[in-house]
DNA sequence: CATTAGCACTCGGTAGACTCGACTGCTATC
DNA sequence: GATAGCAGTCGAGTCTACCGAGTGCTAATG
C-alpha cells in the first residue's frame, strides 16, 4: 500500500495525464492541489513509485506516465466520488423521459447516448431471455414450401424462424400444428421448449417437429445481440492507425465483444485496464462496465471502451447512471 | 474524348496508382504493357492529360495521380472485364451454398463476405417490405398493462410492436381484438394497413385501434435496416486519422448511409467517386453499389466503400456477383 | 512531323548536426 | 526529512546539404 503522499502524487499524475495525454513532470505535480511539497521531493517519490511499478518513464528525460498498476490503484483507491456534469445529467434525464418504443431500439439509442456522454466507444449487450416464458406460439405459412414459427415471450420479445415445410404438409396441417403448438408450449419457459406430444397425424406432426427444432436451434445458435456505438471516437483516441484497426476488428466480432463483457462482469470487476481485458488487441484499451437489471434480475451489460488513459471517474459515473436508469425503464416498461 | 494513346496512358496511371498508392512517373508508364512509346512521349501526353483534368501532380517533381475525372473515365471507358479470382469465386460459392437461416442473418453475413472479398468497408441495406401482404396478425398480452402486436408478412418478415393496453381491457378483449384484426387484416398489403371496422364492444375496439396504430407508426418511423461491415479496413485505407474518424462518423448514421446508397442508385450510377457521393466527409472515398432483387423486384442495395484509389474492377466484380447470388438466394428462399 | 534522347531543373524526403528545453537524479544544505 | 541547485540526458524541432525521382524543354532523328 502507498503512503498518503505517494498516493496524492499518483493521483495527480493520473489526473494530469488523463487530461493532457502528455507525460507529466515533477513540477506540474508539485503545483497540483493536494501535493504541498517541492518538485524535488516529488521527484524522489516518483522514483519510488516507478520502482514499485505504478509509474513508467517513456524516455529518460521525460515525465512519468501511469502503468496499468497505477491506473488500477487510482480506480480502486483514489477515485473521487464523481457525478456527471449538469449538462450530461439532463441529457440522460431527457433521453429516458422521451425514450419509447421497442427494447431493441432503446438499447441501440442507449448505446448512442453512452458514447455521446463519454466520447468513447460504447457497447450494450441485450438481455438474455432465459427466464421468459412463452406467451404465444404460431406457425404461419408464407409460401407453399416455407413457413414461419413465431413465438411471443413474456418479456415482450418476439422470436421468429423460417423453416421448410415437409412435402406432404398443406395449409390445414400448418394450422393444426399451429394450434397444437400453442396448446402445448404456451406457458413453458423459453429455455425448456422441447418436443411436444404427437397428434397422430403425420404431416401435422412433421410440421410441429420442424417448428420446435427451429425454435430450439435458434436458441442455441444465436449469439446475444450487441449494439456498438461511437467507434469514430476510437480514431481519436490513438495516434497509431494500426491500433485503431485492431480495435475495430475486435469490435466487429459481436461474439467476442459479448464474451468479453460477460467475462469482466463475472470476475466481479467494473473496470478492466489494458491487459486485464485478456485480449491482446485491447492491451491499450480499458473497459468500464455495469450490468443492468430487469425486475431485479441481471439482464444485460453496458459498457464503454476507450484508451487506458481515459477519464475513469467520468466513465464510471456515466455507465453507472445509465445502467441505473435503463434498469428502471426496462423494469417498468 | 481521349485518343487511344492517352487512354492507355491514363489506364496505366490508374492501375499503377491503385496498386502502389504512389504517384506514378512517366518511366513506369512507358514500361507498362499497352504503352509502346518512350517516357518522353508519355511525359508530353501526361502534361496534356493534366491540362484536361484527368491527372494531377501532387508536387512539381512528383509523378501523376488520377483526379476524380480520371477515375471516372477509367471506370466508364477503361474498366477491364474483370472477374473475381478463383479463390474469391469459390469463397462466394461456398458462402451461398452453406448460407441458411433468416434473411437478417444472411444480410449481416453477406456484409462480412463483401468486406472479406474486397478488403473494404461494406454496406448492405435490407429489403423494403412495401409489396408484402399480411399473412397473419396476432395480439398477445404480456402483462396486465401491455400487449404485443405481431404481424407475419408474406415475405417471411415479422414485425412486432409493444403498446399499452387501455385500462378497461382484459384478456378476453385482447383475444377478441386479436381475432378481429386477424380477420380484417390478413391478406391486406402491408402499406395499406389501416383502421378496421368497429365491433361495437368498446374495450375490444380500443385494443384494436391501438394495435393498428402501433403497426402504422412502426411502418413510418422505422428506417431501413442496414448492415455495415469491415470498418477496420477504413483504418488502413487512409493515413490521416481525421479522415478515418469522419468516415466512421458517417457510417454510424444508418439513415445517412441508407439514403446515400439510394441516392446513388437513383442517379443510375454503380460507382460514386469522391465528391460525387455528395457527402463532404466522403470526398476521399468512393462507393460501389449494386441493387439486389427478390422475385425480379428491386429489393435492397449492397455496396462497398473505400478510398478513391480503390481497386474498382475488383470491387465492381465482387459487388455484382454477390448481388446476383444474393438475389437468387433470396428469391428462392 | 511525330517521336525520342538528352539535359537542366525542381522539389520532396532523408540524414546529420545542432540547439532547445523539459525532465531527471544526485548532492549539499537547511 | 525536505529542498534548492546543478549537472546530465534525451526527445523534438530546426537547419543544411544532398540525393534522386520526375518533370519540361530542346534538339536530333526516322
Amino acid at each position: 500500500m502507498l503512503d498518503e503522499r505517494k498516493a496524492a502524487i499518483l493521483r495527480a499524475v493520473v489526473e494530469e495525464y488523463i487530461e493532457t495525454a502528455q507525460p507529466v513532470g515533477s513540477s506540474h505535480v508539485a503545483s497540483a492541489p493536494g501535493v504541498d511539497v517541492s518538485s524535488a521531493t516529488v521527484r524522489n517519490e516518483m522514483a519510488g513509485l516507478e520502482a514499485e511499478g505504478y509509474l513508467r518513464q517513456p524516455h529518460t528525460s521525460a515525465g512519468r506516465v501511469p502503468t496499468e498498476k497505477g491506473y488500477r490503484f487510482f480506480v480502486d483507491n483514489l477515485r473521487p466520488p464523481t457525478t456527471l456534469g449538469d449538462r450530461s445529467q439532463s441529457q440522460v434525464r431527457e433521453f429516458f423521459d422521451k425514450a419509447h418504443g421497442e427494447v431493441e431500439e432503446m438499447l441501440a439509442q442507449t448505446s448512442r447516448l453512452l458514447s455521446n456522454l463519454t466520447k468513447l466507444t460504447s457497447v450494450v449487450v441485450a438481455p438474455e431471455p432465459a427466464e421468459a416464458t412463452v406467451r404465444s406460439v404460431q406457425v404461419v405459412s408464407i409460401s407453399t414450401t416455407h413457413a414461419v414459427v413465431v413465438a411471443v415471450l413474456s418479456d415482450g420479445s418476439v422470436e421468429k424462424h423460417t423453416f421448410e415445410l415437409p412435402g406432404e404438409a398443406g395449409d390445414e396441417h400448418v394450422n393444426t400444428a399451429s394450434a397444437h403448438l400453442a396448446r402445448h408450449l404456451t406457458g413453458v419457459r423459453r429455455d425448456q421448449v422441447g418436443n411436444v406430444p404427437q397428434t397422430g397425424n403425420a404431416p401435422t406432426d412433421a410440421v410441429s417437429r420442424r417448428a420446435v427444432e427451429a425454435l430450439v436451434s435458434r436458441r442455441t445458435a444465436e449469439p446475444d445481440q450487441v449494439y456498438v456505438g461511437g467507434t469514430a471516437h476510437m480514431a481519436q483516441a490513438f495516434d497509431a492507425l494500426e491500433t485503431v484497426r485492431e480495435v475495430l476488428a475486435v469490435l466487429e466480432q459481436q461474439y467476442v465483444v459479448v464474451s468479453l463483457l460477460r467475462d469482466v462482469i463475472n470476475r466481479g470487476l467494473d473496470v478492466a485496464i489494458g491487459t486485464e481485458t485478456g485480449m491482446p488487441p485491447l492491451s491499450e484499451c480499458s473497459l468500464v462496465v455495469a450490468p443492468y437489471e430487469i425486475d431485479g434480475e441481471r439482464a444485460g451489460t453496458i459498457g464503454v471502451l476507450g484508451p487506458t488513459r481515459m477519464n475513469y471517474p467520468q466513465a464510471l459515473a456515466a455507465v453507472a447512471v445509465v445502467s441505473d436508469r435503463l434498469s428502471n425503464r426496462l423494469t417498468e416498461g
